[in-house]
DNA sequence: TGGCGAACCTACGGTTCCGTAGGTTACGGT
DNA sequence: ACCGTAACCTACGGAACCGTAGGTTCGCCA
């Protein structure tokens, strides 16, 4: 007759003790993976608190309930995009809209590729009364700095800066579904989509370069 | 002491008896609403039931299950965006790509904009483990429509045919993200909007034209 | 008018899941 | 050696939901 304390299930960690902040980050990133594979509705506490080898009322001891849970992933993730956003194109030195089409491009591909969850997430729809009525709410976050970016090319241009906001969601909209399909498909490589890409924003379809590439060096 | 049978809840429509295919098309719109707004998950038969002013089991004496009416609602929906698509395209007087992309844009935007839950049901997320890696099942066959169009283009101009999946992902994503941008906004007009994206896509950004026209007559 | 079948209902079983109450183990400082 | 506290557990209440069993009403047609 077992003891009651006889955990040695198979394919079950050995029963780690781990420090407060040890489990919450892991819990945060057993919840990330499980919201980018199944969606809110979809993903249950149980799992969560199964896969890290650990009882559900643990999970509750570091979250709320399941709405704060989601939203700290969520929240976790738009400050990393946002923040390689602000690396990328704060850094730069100011070479001109194209370039920081490029940049941007790359961007948001490097993090589609390092942090493909974290993208899946995003792109996901919201709980349920979640405000963002477009998208999600970042990429909507992403688009606006895109266009303020625009709205000032645009004054220096003549074009009417208004207009700037439909044409960022447009821009952003491409790379963000590319970066989707890319992400099934693989080929061609990271840099040669963004090279693609840009000559499809910059040329336009009349005028597109048969074999275009980044000015950036990488 | 009111009889069992005292069924005149204020509101509720007064209890009507329709024929089968009238209640079946009823609860099929009623799924594409309810899918529409909370999602595949959030959405629960017994409110598709209450809608309709019906029993549960008049739900599933029409369809299989949720999967079922689920799957019912996506097909129909499928079938109508991909006849649009169909009726637009090949009653073209084979006008040039320019004008093929005009009346992609606007058939999309005229759908999003009559259609708009069915467009919502598309591009939010299937229930589980719906095969569609990419975004919804149905965008990514619209883009492989526009595939074939461009890689003849392709052909004729010498450019690596292959690489029209790319260009075909990037520009049907310009279109839709653009789309649902629109729909929270609802301006410039939808007929701008389609001008706007056919100047990007086919000028570049660096030839914008400032003030772009539609070709086609509507 | 009588009866037959389609449309519909109430009621319930079984499952899943969120969130909590109350008790147990092990580590670290003294 | 001892004790406080942080980490963890089992067990359960309560609610939502899917799907079905069995019975009732209504319209049509002979």
């Amino acid at each position: 007759m077992a003891t009651t304390h006889d955990v040695t299930d198979p394919g079950a960690h050995p029963r780690v003790r781990m420090s407060g902040v040890e489990r919450r980050n892991q819990l945060l990133d057993i919840g990330r993976e499980l919201f980018a594979e199944r969606g809110y509705e979809a993903t249950s506490i149980e799992e969560v608190a199964a896969r890290a080898s650990v009882s559900k009322p643990v999970v509750y001891s570091h979250f709320d309930g399941k709405d704060d849970l989601y939203d700290v992933v969520v929240g976790r993730e738009m400050a990393a995009l946002l923040g390689r956003f602000t690396d990328s194109l704060a850094s730069a030195p100011a070479g001109g809209p194209r370039k920081l089409l490029e940049r941007a491009a790359l961007t948001l591909l490097d993090y589609i590729e390092d942090e493909t969850d974290g993208f899946r997430i995003l792109v996901r729809d919201s709980p349920v009364g979640a405000g963002a009525t477009t998208f999600s709410g970042l990429i909507n976050d992403i688009a606006s700095r895109v266009e303020y970016i625009l709205a000032d090319e645009f004054r220096g241009r003549g074009y009417q800066p208004e207009l700037a906001g439909l044409y960022s969601q447009a821009l952003v909209g491409m790379v963000a579904m590319t970066g989707q399909w890319w992400l099934s498909v693989r080929r061609p490589s990271k840099e040669e989509v963004a090279a693609h890409l840009v000559n499809l924003a910059w040329n336009g379809l009349s005028a597109l370069d048969p074999r275009p590439r980044l000015v950036i060096v990488r």
